[in-house]
DNA sequence: ATATAAATTGTCAACTATGACAATTTATTT
DNA sequence: AAATAAATTGTCATAGTTGACAATTTATAT
């Protein structure tokens, strides 16, 4: 008996809701504002999610666990000689259904820090995994060069995606992906 | 008659102590933190700069006018065939008087965003000029290149430093230093 | 030593954020 | 329609933050 549980859809909302609202004001929002943006009362976050500590967390999970399955699963029955092309667009923001919301956030949660442990950790795990699916890819492609050189070229790769995403939100003319993106062929060219 | 200011010397420990709770807590330290870190009271802190504002803008104001002011004269009396090595020292950290504190800062200001407009366009005008100026570096260097293509290198090179500031803030090892740097060179030698 | 400008301390009211929990409403099954 | 589990709303006490300003103390030039 009882009603329908609708646990998974509230706080769906509330992650997305959180989402918008870092990007607007920053990760210090008030849970409060998080449920006006929501369309919702704070006692309902507190009801689905919990106190505010858990509500970062479970939105860091879901933001790089949706990243990184996103990269993962980016290459699936793709021909190699595309693959780097894809990853180039999904870095860089070229691609049409690409979800800006998720870069942005990930790059408001660096602030995190020391402030939210679990979220560092997981950042460093996010990252960690990226510079390891790159590297692989680079690996299979390019197979002469050492695992370390490819691990390099992906680090560096990374950097240009993250920073660039940045620069351009502060505001910096959209013609840097496009820099960004050609700086990001020259490092893997250097593989070739 | 009256007694001497102190108002230069409050003012450098006030944003000081504000630039180490930034560190630690993130930009929206209290101001009252910010008072115990420095040692005073807040009603010092308004007093000397301000509202809340007032406080974080003149922060930015040092810490964008210290770096771009390091880096403009980091060149001075320096032959060229060391430049390069000596710009790369300093954005990636291998400089003994390198001073974190402002790289840190300002990666974490990068958060502002919407919230403190004026912010948002000091960073700006900052990574514009530094774009600026390691571009003409790259020109006087290698001159054979345009100069949209020095822009290019330029602005690759500083995502790569700002982006691997961060990373290995998050606590990514420190080995990430000298694998942006030597990305940074790769980027560089394809000026060559 | 005294006038004076500036430093420093202290206090207050208004506002906001949070956590906890009680009370009520709604949907669903039997 | 009655039972029940879950959704939703509402309220409260507590604590923290801020801006404003009054009161006091301290150093320095004359």
């Amino acid at each position: 008996m009882g009603r329908k549980s609708l646990s998974e859809a509230r706080t769906n909302e509330i992650l997305d809701a959180f989402g918008r609202c870092i990007i607007k004001y920053g990760l210090d929002t008030s849970l409060e504002q998080v449920a006006e943006e929501a369309g919702m009362t704070r006692s309902i976050i507190r009801h689905y999610i919990g106190n505010r500590e858990e509500v970062v967390n479970t939105l860091i999970e879901r933001v790089t666990h949706d990243y990184l399955n996103t990269l993962q699963r980016l290459g699936d029955g793709i021909p190699d000689e595309k693959l780097i092309d894809l990853l180039l667009d999904y870095l860089f923001g070229g691609l049409p259904d690409y979800d800006a919301v998720d870069k942005l956030i990930l790059d408001i949660l660096m602030t995190a820090k020391n402030r939210y442990p679990v979220a560092k950790q997981r950042l460093r795990d996010l990252f960690t995994h990226i510079i390891t699916l790159l590297a692989n890819d680079f690996q299979r492609l390019y197979s002469h060069n050492t695992p370390d050189k490819c691990r390099e070229v992906a680090y560096g790769v990374l950097c240009l995606a993250m920073s660039n995403e940045s620069f351009v939100w502060i505001g910096m003319d959209a013609q840097h992906h496009v820099m960004a993106r050609q700086q990001a062929i020259y490092l893997i060219e250097s593989l070739h």
